[in-house]
DNA sequence: CGCGGTGTTGAGACCTGTCAAGACGTGTGG
DNA sequence: CCACACGTCTTGACAGGTCTCAACACCGCG
């Protein structure tokens, strides 16, 4: 299951035999966790990060006054607080969207793996820059894109980051967040992720429903969005 | 002047004799750029990063249709695009705010250091960590904060941030944006930021013209932003 | 003295939020 | 098998924050 984890760094560069026997050998053990829970809270001392292997994962700001902002999803393959590594503590919360199966990794060993082999260590550096990247065209969305354009685009970014570790099937996807919770992905209301969310449907490019996301019309979904994936530094490269 | 760069970092780690020689050792030359300039853009392939030593830098990301987002602006001492490093392009230009002095930092350098000074490497990665927390917090504030705790947020991120450098000089610092390269960073129109910004002044919070900012009410300018600090690891400990 | 960039103001439109109620669906217990 | 409960989704009416467009004022600079 760590299948999929590797494959998302080798779409970026490529990884030698002792690099893949390394990230192997991170992880100590795998931990199931149920849907809805704080996995690990803003300010917690760490002494471990987490990779997903199966589920879905949030990063949530919470506000005084209860709202929320999520800054971004995880799904499986990717390091959710790879960055609590060298921060120590996490400015959010992680929580689980779904039931989740979580690879843990004692900072003990990606310390030791710095010491000793750079090349992948500039590697996950790079997937640390990588998840900022994300952010900043989160906050291009967030600060220009109307509604309508915010979530396509989120649609189109979920479908390519999915596709990589093979988790996509024809033109769908298993999508399992709530309107409320796609609201606090997208800063809007949940009233207006709904109406948003038809719009889209009545548009002719995608459908939602079940748990379920279809990409009716893949490119007109991505000129709504203005979409350009080129933010994803999905090219292979020495890095 | 490569001093308020080291300052930045002995804020959150002990740097060793040998790791500030190194730090010395990392800019090859020094160069400046007038105001209003490209300096980095979009997709360019790198062979360098820019530590700015003294002025203002903005990253920009640009939208089909002439809008734009400032997703960080910098000030001295920043590593303004550290990321590029393992990125290897970036997804947004960095332009010019004001004059600038840039120490140039080849990338071959950088990655001596990644072979040779393992400690050291993990504290350029927590830095653009931090950068990414930024970023998150910049989400909160795009996603949930209404234009004024929005602007409210800003000028207190920036006066720490400017105060850890020795930039701030009592209750004010310089602050060269024009209303519109405001309104890029916070999302909002230039007009609209010129209305919030009256309405801050009136409120007996801060005041701005002529390129400095005085904040008058600290505490009541924080809690108008709802601002937490926590965000930008002003804690020193082993990285 | 005129010019361009910046800042200011007003009126009206529009997007998104708020509040409230009801529909739907699924799991639970009787 | 039905009744109910709870979360989620949907809908409507209205409010409000921010945007748009347009005009004008200000100011430093050539």
């Amino acid at each position: 299951m760590i299948e999929r984890h590797l494959k998302k760094l080798r779409q970026r560069d490529a990884i030698s035999a002792e690099e893949e026997q390394a990230v192997r050998g991170l992880v100590a053990q795998v931990i199931e966790q149920p849907a809805d829970r704080v996995i690990v809270r803003e300010g917690q001392e760490l002494r471990e990060s987490l990779l997903l292997l199966d589920g879905w994962l949030a990063r949530v700001k919470d506000l005084p006054g209860g709202q929320r902002q999520i800054t971004e999803l995880h799904v499986a393959g990717d390091f959710a607080d790879l960055h609590g590594f060298v921060l120590k503590r996490l400015d959010h919360d992680v929580v689980t969207i779904t039931r989740v199966r979580i690879g843990v990794v004692p900072h003990e060993r990606i310390r030791e793996m710095t010491e000793r082999l750079p090349h992948l260590t500039r590697i996950y550096w790079f997937m640390t820059n990588l998840d900022a990247a994300v952010h900043r065209e989160a906050a291009v969305s967030l600060g220009r894109r109307p509604a309508l354009a915010r979530m396509a685009h989120l649609f189109c970014e979920l479908w390519i980051r999915l596709d990589i570790v093979g988790l996509t099937q024809g033109d769908s996807f298993d999508f399992p967040l709530t309107q409320s919770e796609l609201a606090e992905v997208l800063g809007l209301t949940a009233v207006h992720v709904n109406r948003t969310l038809q719009e889209l449907r009545r548009m002719g490019l995608v459908e939602l429903h079940s748990g379920r996301l279809r990409i009716i019309e893949w490119e007109a979904l991505k000129s709504a969005a203005l979409f350009d994936e080129s933010y994803l530094f999905l090219e292979r490269r020495q890095r």
